[in-house]
RNA sequence: GGAGAGUUGUCCGAGUUGGCCGAAGGAGCAGCAUUGGAAAUGCUGUAUACGGGUUAAAGCCUGUAUCAAGGGUUCGAAUCCCUUACUCUCCGCCA
């Protein structure tokens, strides 16, 4: 949510930012429109009230005297219809109000490449030496089922498109991969969390899901619960509506849950592989920081996110997300994107955000400042990293030519051991 | 799932014959005094949001709202009624 007083204060200032995001001037001007409604509105009933208060407390004081009050009672109920009435347009108003607002994404970062496509992100850094191959790499689809550690069919089956069964060695490179994750982000400092799968709707709300992006979530029938699409939403809400203590900030957190989307509107893409799932495990990341240290916090969140792949040993380059490629509620991203040697592209792995105060706002999540004043906190939120991603990148880089995979090495401890995946060793039961 | 009790400020806790309640009292915290310094003690202060006025600003003045949330009754509700959420106790069920 963005500063209504700020807004009012400098219009064109956050028409031409937005306008980076595809948000028309127009948009601004109603809002502001509104917004004088509403203190237009205000000022009246509250005038009423006012002069409704004084009269009722002269009431209370006759009554005690003893003494009559039917005249004053008669003129003071007719105010209470007149401050009825204008209280439901105060209500309306909000209500217009506030979904508007709702609707307005963050303020892009100076600096942000300026696009109103995915096209024209900034490359940062390219980091780790793309793998010769001196055969053709198949794609990690093609791989996993070659070893029968992945199963899509049974999958489509028994769920649907978009689902799939890890088997064997398959099942347990997942859990290797995601405890490695989190143990290397319990040593830069993250706390561990194991959160509840399914929110409601003001946790939607709170880290900007909600009200504009309720399609790509699964809702639960008849119910105000919705299985989370992120551990962002489950982390960050943490702390709605709290203050938190100075001393404990900034707060670092990191879980392990698996996302649920619905994918509407991704009819056709990916269609085949781990890369586009209803349901997928993510180690996320998620900070609460003071204003003035959120654009450092960011470079830290990217750098524990890059070194996850640094260790693992896969390619991948940054980049800066554009001004609409970038999520709602974000005013940087950082996208991490790992190379895939048989589809010869980088895929996202990781995002990293700062959404500055833009959740805080939503949320009412705030700290007490040296002064004693309540300041929203800024929060950032990072995938660190994406699991099944992770593993299909795995598969693909660490392919060998007779169809094995062999283990990273920082992963060999967490597979107890075993340093090649291969048909003989992968599914136990498929002997 | 059934029955009952509860939800008040940073915390504890009073207030339920509706008006004198933004809310007693205590704790905590902050400032001042006392002290060589500290403890103890004493005094003072200690919500937030939104609007309006004023200010260079910090701030100050002022209005409204807020005693879980939403609605109702009433001139007026922390107090009465309804709905919902959550907490606790007992029973049932269950991993």
């Amino acid at each position: 949510m963005l500063d209504i007083k700020k807004i009012r204060k400098d219009p064109e200032f956050f028409k031409q930012k937005l306008a980076t995001r595809g948000i028309k001037a127009e948009e601004i001007d109603e809002v502001l429109e509104l917004d004088q409604k509403r203190r237009d509105l205000l000022q009246k009933t509250e005038a009423l009230k006012a002069q409704r208060n004084d009269a009722s407390k002269k009431i209370g004081e006759a009554k005690r005297n003893g003494e009559s009050a039917d005249d004053a009672i008669k003129e003071t109920r007719e105010l209470g219809d007149q401050i009825k009435e204008l209280d439901e347009k105060v209500e309306a108003n909000d209500e217009v109000f506030h979904d508007k607002m709702s609707r307005l994404p963050n303020i892009p970062h100076d600096g942000v490449p300026v696009s109103l496509t995915e096209e024209g992100s900034v490359e940062l850094r390219k980091v780790g030496k793309i793998r010769d191959f001196d055969f053709t790499p198949k794609h990690h689809w093609d791989v996993g089922e070659n070893l029968g550690i992945l199963d899509f069919d049974r999958a489509r089956k028994v769920s649907g498109a978009r689902f799939v069964y890890y088997l064997g060695l398959g099942a347990q490179l997942e859990r290797a991969v995601y405890n490695f994750m989190l143990d290397e982000h319990m040593k830069d400092g993250y706390t561990e969390v194991l959160p509840p799968y399914i929110v409601n709707a003001a946790s939607m709300y709170g880290t900007g899901q909600f009200p504009k992006f309720k399609k790509g979530v699964y809702q639960v029938n008849g119910e105000d619960m919705t299985l989370i699409p992120t551990a962002e939403v489950p982390l960050t809400n943490y702390y709605r509506g709290d203050v938190i203590p100075e001393s404990e900030l900034p707060v670092y957190v990191t879980a392990l849950t698996p996302c649920f989307r619905s994918e509407a509107g991704a009819a056709g893409r990916d269609t085949r592989g781990l890369i586009r799932m209803h349901q997928f495990n993510k180690v996320e990341m998620v900070k609460y920081t003071k204003p003035e240290d959120s654009w450092d916090e960011l470079e830290k969140m990217t750098a524990n996110a890059e070194n996850i792949l640094k260790k693992i040993g896969l390619p991948y380059h940054v980049i800066t997300l554009t001004t609409s490629d970038m999520s709602f509620t974000a005013s940087e991203t950082h996208d991490l994107e790992l190379w895939m040697p048989a589809q010869n592209k980088y895929r996202e792995v990781s995002s990293c955000s700062n959404c500055l105060d833009f959740q805080a706002r939503r949320m009412h999540t705030q700290y007490r400042d040296e002064n004693g004043k309540l300041q929203y906190v800024h929060t950032l939120n990072g995938s660190g990293l994406a699991v099944g991603r992770t593993v299909a990148a795995i598969l693909e880089n660490y392919q060998n030519e007779d169809g094995s995979v062999t283990i990273p090495e920082v992963l060999v401890p967490y597979m107890h051991g075993v340093t090649k995946i291969t048909k003989e060793n992968a599914v136990p039961f498929k002997k």
